[in-house]
DNA sequence: TAAAAAAACCACTAAAAACCACTTTTTCCC
DNA sequence: GGGAAAAAGTGGTTTTTAGTGGTTTTTTTA
């Protein structure tokens, strides 16, 4: 099982192809011969999600499993599966990202992508850098999280 | 049984015909042999709902079942079956969407088609954006959602 | 029977995908 | 530490396919 870690910044050219960096391509050939699904991040960040394939088949049931005459699993369906995008990378390592996920995560040139674990997170680094400046909220702990020693 | 997945921007003529994208066409060429269900959604959200015909057919008879005393399902009952549309995609992929149906999700040229599964939903381009820009209520989680690790 | 509307058919334009070549950076060896 | 070779990243070109618009034929209605 893939476990993706650190931060890479990487430029968009202006078809949208982005060069996948090289230790992460090589992870991305192991966890998935390079098959990836690429979509919105359901939260308030508008970022994207790139999962490995196996890791997306394990995530997709479960979600499409969800009572959706609920209105909040709605919004989650409609975000995740309505955005999701398989593809693999190309001869070069790259990957295109679809102009609705584009303007979705207001991607431009500059890019960050982050590793956590099972997935990576692709941010537009302007974006990244205003939230790595936020203020943090600390009230509203899961009790896990509470319970931490880092 | 098929799955789809992502949005697409799509554009429809001053015919009130919109092309289907390859990758959805193929994926109801196998489905239901290009021969689909168009019809109203039942939530607040308007926009349409697109089946593969077996998929509707196995949705049509729980909801003609449903106890019509209540108002709730009265109202789903004639939103989702009287606005039905039975059709096949032309020679060139593309389906015609009648006026009832258009004017009750606010088509105009603009659309998005967004996949969710078994089905895709179809929006004005318009109230899709205004419907991602709404704020998360993040209230009222079904409990499998809020178990969810995304 | 004629006219209008709708459906099917056909052709052209534009965009996307695959392919290929070059430049820059990093690493390894001398 | 410097140079060479390999790998990574970048950009452009070509080919194929998808999307768009117009035209003709058929059907329906007045």
């Amino acid at each position: 099982m893939s476990n993706f870690l650190g931060s890479h910044a990487i430029n968009m050219d202006a078809k949208g192809r982005l060069a996948i960096p090289a230790k992460v391509r090589e992870e991305l050939a192991q966890a998935c011969g390079g098959r990836i699904v690429l979509t919105a991040n359901a939260d308030e960040e508008r970022c994207l999600l790139l999962y490995p394939e196996p890791e997306w088949e394990i995530l997709r049931p479960k979600i499409e499993a969800l009572p959706n005459m609920n209105k909040a699993a709605r919004r989650l369906q409609r975000l995740i599966l309505g955005n999701a995008a398989p593809m693999e990378l190309d001869g070069a390592g790259r990957i295109l990202v679809p102009p609705t996920l584009r303007s979705y995560a207001h991607l431009e040139k500059k890019l960050m992508l982050i590793g956590q674990g099972k997935k990576l997170e692709l941010w537009s680094e302007e974006r990244w850098l205003a939230w790595l400046d936020e203020s943090t909220d600390d009230d509203d702990m899961p009790p896990e999280m509470e319970a931490l020693s880092l």
